[in-house]
DNA sequence: ACATCTACATTGTCTAGTCAATGTAGATGT
DNA sequence: ACATCTACATTGACTAGACAATGTAGATGT
């Protein structure tokens, strides 16, 4: 086995164990190139992966410390049921402040080419515009998710949903207002590494995989109208739904 | 911007551009060195990245290639639901004969302690034996995901459970026969890199993450009688749910 | 025709350094 | 007391090489 995969495994263990926990500070790129006998770069090949894989994160120029995982809730089921009582706060931020976190978030608005993912989802050519209502969502000042919904533009100009303001109806309610109730929805999530500008827009480290979370939309006719991905950061969530048994298992 | 981060930026927008297609080749680390005007180390590392990002692969000594990715459909919801026709097949065997492809998994039955993530949501204390029936299942020859279920023992102790063998009625059903009916699951789905020990049962290149999905049954009694950990590489497969609203939205 | 060997191109691992960037703690100055 | 500067330890980026490992294609032998 290299050197640098000894190293990794060395400390991938001591992580895994909870002998070297969160927040601890592992030993200096020298100290464990002294340690294995091996140069510094070698060292550095080795923590790489670790940083690769979410494990740990380098502070320069304090060294290396074991990352902190907690994962925030998310479901994507409740969506589908009917809004909580306070109408000026969406599912998302209710459940932040439930939790006695301070949300917050940033709309903008614009006017994009549909890409070919987000075309063959709301059923128009790749390249029509559609509009975008594009967010990030924050907690205690730091970014967890993005959330961007797309809207076919002539289901929606001149409404609500071209302005950069919170809507405190929700944009499916702005929807079904304009004729296009919603009743029934496809889910798909990807597992991928992040874009660069995902990273950016989310604050990510390396090492971090996000799922994709494409929410489509669809009127009672059939028809989509609305697309909606949520880019969600694999150290700061996790996916859950619940399932009701249906029809009798025989026997 | 480094070097390094140059090159990468380079070939990620070539391979997003479509310029660059799945299966093509790159130039060779010299090639693209002497193009940078850096030395072979700096290419590496700025590869490095996208082989991490999951958009390349090197193939020694053939060079570095676009990554291919199809997805297969992981549904589950469909896992409430009651079972298809061909009482001799399993799910997920059917949907892949139906795609016109070749399944086929390995079943492997032993008896381990516990560890804290699947103590807690068996509601057993942590080094408890379970029953492990763990699978990794496989499609034209190559692994695609992993399917470990885990039992109380007491609870399928002397049953068929015990035998590696499939299970032409299913797990669910044979639970059901020894009383234990479930009527409620709980899916927990987390994003994160694999371990060393999930690369080598998938065969995972480097640079892919894997979605952890736990699926936990409850009898209508409330208490858990299993719990499944399914683990499916990002660049095979994408999970796919419906929803129907419930509910009138107001207005 | 067939098997076997060999040279080769390519990526993989590693050494031994240099200089830059960055946040902190301690020294310094007022 | 307070602000400012400076030295320092640490990670980040990069150079210039060496040798190993690995499939393939072509040469060679029978």
């Amino acid at each position: 086995m290299p050197a640098y995969q000894r190293i990794a495994a060395a400390y991938r263990s001591q992580i895994m164990s909870g002998e070297l926990r969160p927040e601890d500070r592992l030993p200096t790129e020298h100290e464990i190139a002294d340690r294995f006998g091996v140069v510094r770069q070698t060292v550095r090949t080795g923590l790489g992966i670790l940083v690769t894989e979410g494990l740990i994160v380098a502070r320069r120029p304090h060294g290396y410390f074991v990352r902190r995982r907690e994962h925030m809730v998310y479901r994507p089921q409740e969506k589908s049921r009917p809004r909580p009582a306070s109408p000026e706060m969406d599912r998302f931020s209710q459940q932040i402040v439930d939790e006695g976190r301070t949300p917050h978030q940033a709309i903008e608005v614009s006017l994009v080419q549909a890409a070919p993912d987000l075309a063959e989802r709301l059923g128009i050519a790749a390249g029509e515009t559609v509009v975008a209502r594009r967010r990030v969502r924050f907690i205690n000042g730091e970014p967890v998710n993005i959330n961007d919904s797309h809207f076919p533009i002539e289901l929606v100009k001149d409404s609500e949903i071209m302005s950069p303001a919170y809507l405190p109806r929700g944009t499916d309610q702005v929807l079904a207002d304009l004729g296009y109730r919603q009743d029934r929805a496809i889910d798909e999530i990807f597992i991928r590494m992040p874009t660069p500008e995902e990273i950016h827009r989310l604050s990510l480290g390396p090492g971090t995989p996000v799922a994709a979370h494409y929410d489509t939309g669809y009127t009672a006719a059939g028809t989509p109208v609305q697309c909606t991905v949520n880019v969600l950061p694999g150290d700061r969530h996790k996916i859950v739904f619940e399932r009701h048994w249906q029809g009798e298992p025989a026997g």
